[in-house]
DNA sequence: TTAATCACG
DNA sequence: ACGTACGTGATTAAC
């Protein structure tokens, strides 16, 4: 059967604008905005894609005055206006879609669904395929209609079927008109039964199956539920009206009208006309690919002329900036080969060969004269490899770091690289294969990939420059992140002392344990079972012993804690859960990390969070076991050098004294200048008791408190952390800011400003955008507002130990010690020390970290030495 | 590849 | 009416 593709013109540029508003600026050599438009070509190919269509329509909403208005004139009431950017975007997507020969239709006072609903109606003979994120068009689905509903974006979709509907809903799509009827639906502004939400919805439809029916028996429902039915009978029906699709609009063409026969040339010709090179360029190749002949365009976008293999770098190239791109397979940073290195300036790129660079001098000399900036991406990683061939080169600029900063959003090579539509023709994949099958590069598509990456790297740095410049980002980037850089490289290097044998020892008196609890819980359940399969775990629980369980039948820790007393096996499983982690991530997994030197070498991530904290991957040396000690002997395993010691020194809880600072909290600023344990404070205020009153109860749940205030506190998260009523916690809450009346006019301010700007700042002025805070969905937005609260916290603490990290550095270098920083645990700083070196390196630590900053409150550190990790602590 | 779980700050 | 604490990374099972 032949396929028919339906969308909703107006919601699909919508949700395009909105998820490409926070991304690159992008405009028309006259200066009009084009980010809904890409957003929009981008969903229309990947539906083109995956969908395959024989027809498409686009659908659009147009007139002000439909029929739903006649029956409710709020209809769509309180909507707000297109935003000013968006408005010109309108007419250049309908140019999009004629370029591109798809057909689309809007008719006077008709909304877009109702002609989506006609049209999948009339279309006999067609498999009809429905794109969009509105759940209104749930109910056009049948034996042949199906919806594709878009979450976020377009890369979280679902295809919604009658069966699909009945599994996730419990109803059939003509219900959903009864749906909402009942429920309403805030964004059309359709009242519904007030005080009825999707729950409840379900359940009386469940019940009596449609709105009239609801009605009918609204006598027989109890309790205030019976009441709220009796009292928003007509607005249900209404709302149901209202819900309804029409699919009777007279369309004067039918499916057969609306093939998909596409114009790639005139639509690269628009592509170009909107200054969109990546989509131009892409449609180009697939023109190609597809053995058209067609002249070539005026102004070719790939310049095969300028991405050439040399032996030696030209000299017009040596006297700009660079960029450089290290060609090397993608194995870690100490096992990476280089094959090779490009270096562009723009306009030109060239790639040479190892053994072509290293015999290059002006090219080596060009790269380390300091005279123009050299521009890599990640050079973190390129200085390993640099230095491991020998072949050096004085970074000056990251791009990677650059893009980071100026959208925090931006964790990943690949985000940045979707971002800014920086595209290779082929992916790295398809030039040398994955890992496990490897492929014989063709030399070609080898050299142009290098080539593309960096004339990629030249372009996003010059980009990214002008960003960081307007938003105060460049003090951050330069005296910050860039000399971070360095150190974590030189620690990376270094790495630290792992015994392979403690671990084992570690492994296998676990492995006894492990085996010992198994059979426990085998025994006490009466068979055996995969007990580190939630699945298999959750079935045993709650199907064979009957456990309650809540709505989620998770087997979560926390959720078992609370079944521990309902059966003897829920202890079992908590120690045989707890022993199975340390086991397999540490005990067994660390020894995979240690390399032939004895060491681990961690990675350090300097742009994989979006608070500005580091990260630590390959492995992750920032969650080593501390906090119980069946897991805290791992850190046995971590030794200093041969007769040296660990020294490690952490502050004193960092985030709060930041709170406090930032706040201008003048009673918790107090108390942290007398030096009196904040969480006993807190229970004192909180409670209302005197500092001898205060047990250790109060004191836990003033910590629980605290923490939440941190974390942008709810009285639900309270009150689970808790155990108590969420009334319990709400009231904590509020004597707790009325004890602080600067931290929650600090808190609110940072959501206000959050609101307006759409991102918050940390003491250094380093940014995280909060996209989520404009979010139309209530849970997001909650979710935007604690992040609003959190991240100038939790950032401004990261800001903090990076400028120590530096200070520390700098003082190591300037007393001349061969002690080494080796370590970062976000409050923490762990250093290879030898034994001459032991005091004069507490003394050097503490005091780099006691005065990296100037806050109203004092830092305070606390310094350990140990023979191993497990010591110093 | 994704979800669930759990280690850390 | 709704379902929530903030920020990470590794392992496992099961698709």
């Amino acid at each position: 059967m032949k396929k028919l593709l339906l969308t909703d013109g107006n919601s699909m540029l919508f949700r395009a604008y909105y998820a490409t508003a926070y991304g690159q600026k992008m405009s028309t050599p006259q200066g009009l905005p084009t980010n809904a438009v890409f957003g929009f070509a981008s969903m229309m190919q990947k539906a083109l894609e995956l969908i395959q269509p024989d027809s498409v329509l686009v659908a659009f909403d147009a007139g002000k005055h439909t029929f739903r208005h006649d029956l409710y004139p709020d209809y769509k009431g309180g909507r707000k206006p297109a935003p000013d950017d968006l408005v010109p975007q309108f007419q250049m997507v309908r140019d999009y879609l004629d370029a591109f020969h798809i057909r689309w239709v809007e008719m006077t006072d008709i909304e877009a669904d109702d002609l989506i609903g006609t049209m999948s109606h009339q279309a006999d003979g067609y498999d009809t395929v429905i794109f969009t994120s509105d759940h209104d068009l749930l109910q056009l689905i049948d034996d042949t209609t199906t919806v594709m509903l878009m979450k976020k974006g377009i890369s979280e979709m679902s295809e919604m079927t009658e069966q699909s509907l009945k599994e996730e809903l419990g109803i059939t799509p003509l219900q959903i008109t009864d749906l909402k009827g009942l429920m309403g639906d805030h964004s059309d502004n359709i009242p519904g039964i007030p005080g009825v939400g999707e729950k409840t919805a379900l359940k009386l439809l469940d019940q009596y199956g449609t709105v009239e029916n609801v009605i009918a028996h609204a006598s027989e429902i109890k309790g205030a539920l019976g009441k709220k039915v009796e009292a928003g009978k007509e607005s249900a029906l209404l709302s149901k009206q209202l819900a309804t699709i029409r699919t009777d609009v007279p369309l004067e063409f039918g499916a057969a009208d609306c093939a998909f026969d596409p114009d790639l040339e005139s639509l690269i010709r628009f592509f170009e006309s909107l200054n969109m090179k990546t989509f131009a360029r892409r449609y180009q190749q697939m023109l190609e690919e597809q053995g058209n002949t067609v002249p070539a365009s005026e102004e070719p976008v790939t310049k095969p002329a300028s991405f050439a293999q040399v032996q030696q770098c030209p000299d017009n190239l040596l006297q700009r900036d660079l960029a450089v791109y290290l060609d090397s397979d993608r194995e870690s940073f100490n096992r990476a080969e280089l094959r090779g290195i490009a270096v562009s300036d723009g306009v030109e790129t060239v790639y040479l060969s190892l053994e072509d660079a290293k015999a290059d001098e002006a090219l080596k000399q060009a790269l380390n004269a300091g005279k123009h900036p050299v521009i890599g991406f990640d050079i973190k990683r390129n200085m390993h490899l640099c230095a491991r061939y020998d072949f050096p080169i004085a970074f000056t600029e990251d791009a990677m770091i650059a893009a980071n900063l100026v959208h925090s959003a931006l964790t990943s090579p690949e985000k940045i690289a979707e971002a800014y539509g920086i595209t290779t023709a082929n992916t790295y994949e398809e030039i040398y294969g994955t890992p496990l099958r490897p492929k014989l590069p063709d030399p070609e598509e080898a050299l142009r990939y290098a080539c593309e990456k960096a004339s990629g790297i030249y372009g996003l740095f010059r980009t990214l420059e002008p960003d960081l410049k307007n938003n105060g980002l460049t003090d951050l980037y330069k005296n910050m992140e860039l000399p971070l850089t360095s150190i974590l490289y030189e620690m990376e290097k270094i790495g630290i002392r792992c015994d392979e044998n403690v671990l084992q020892k570690i492994a296998a008196e676990m492995k006894q344990e492990i085996d010992d609890l198994q059979k426990q819980i085998f025994d006490t359940v009466g068979h055996d079972f995969n007990i580190n399969s939630p699945k298999q775990l959750a079935s045993v629980l709650y199907d064979e012993l009957g456990l309650p369980s809540g709505k989620k039948r998770s087997t979560g820790a926390e959720v078992l804690e609370k079944l521990a007393e309902n059966h003897p096996v829920i202890p079992l499983l908590l120690a045989y859960r707890k022993l199975q982690k340390i086991y397999s991530t540490y005990a067994e997994g660390l020894q995979k990390y240690i390399e032939n030197d004895g060491r681990i070498h961690t990675l350090y991530n300097q742009c994989a969070t979006q608070t500005g904290r580091l990260s630590s991957s390959d492995p992750n040396l920032q969650n080593i076991s501390v906090r119980d000690e069946q897991g805290r002997i791992i850190r046995k395993a971590f030794l200093p050098e041969e007769g040296h010691v660990l020294l490690s020194s952490d502050y004193h809880q960092i985030e709060l004294r930041m709170l406090a600072s930032m706040a201008d909290e003048d009673s918790m600023i107090e108390a942290f200048n007398n030096d009196i344990d904040i969480h006993t404070k807190t229970a004192m205020d909180v409670f209302g008791v005197s500092q001898e009153e205060v047990t250790k109860e109060m004191r836990r749940r003033a910590k629980t408190v605290n923490f939440g205030i941190v974390y942008g506190i709810s009285d639900f998260g309270l009150a689970e952390q808790l155990g108590i009523t969420r009334r319990e916690a709400g009231d904590f809450i509020e004597t707790y800011y009325e004890k602080f009346p600067k931290i929650r006019t600090y808190m609110e301010s940072l959501v206000e400003f959050c609101e307006k700007n759409g991102y918050v700042l940390t003491v250094c002025n380093r940014r995280r955008e909060i996209p989520e805070i404009k979010d139309r969905n209530r849970m997001v937005r909650e979710f935007g507002k604690r992040a609003a609260m959190n991240a100038p916290i939790q950032g401004s603490a990261a800001d903090l130990i990076k400028l120590a990290m530096i200070r520390i550095d700098g003082m190591m270098k300037e007393a001349g010690v061969t002690s080494k920083m080796i370590l970062q645990v976000h409050d923490e700083l762990i250093f290879d020390v030898t034994k001459e070196e032991v005091e004069t390196m507490k003394q050097l630590v503490t005091e780099g970290m006691v005065t990296a900053m100037k806050l109203k409150v004092p830092l305070t550190v606390e310094c350990s030495i140990g023979s191993d990790w497990y010591e110093a602590k």
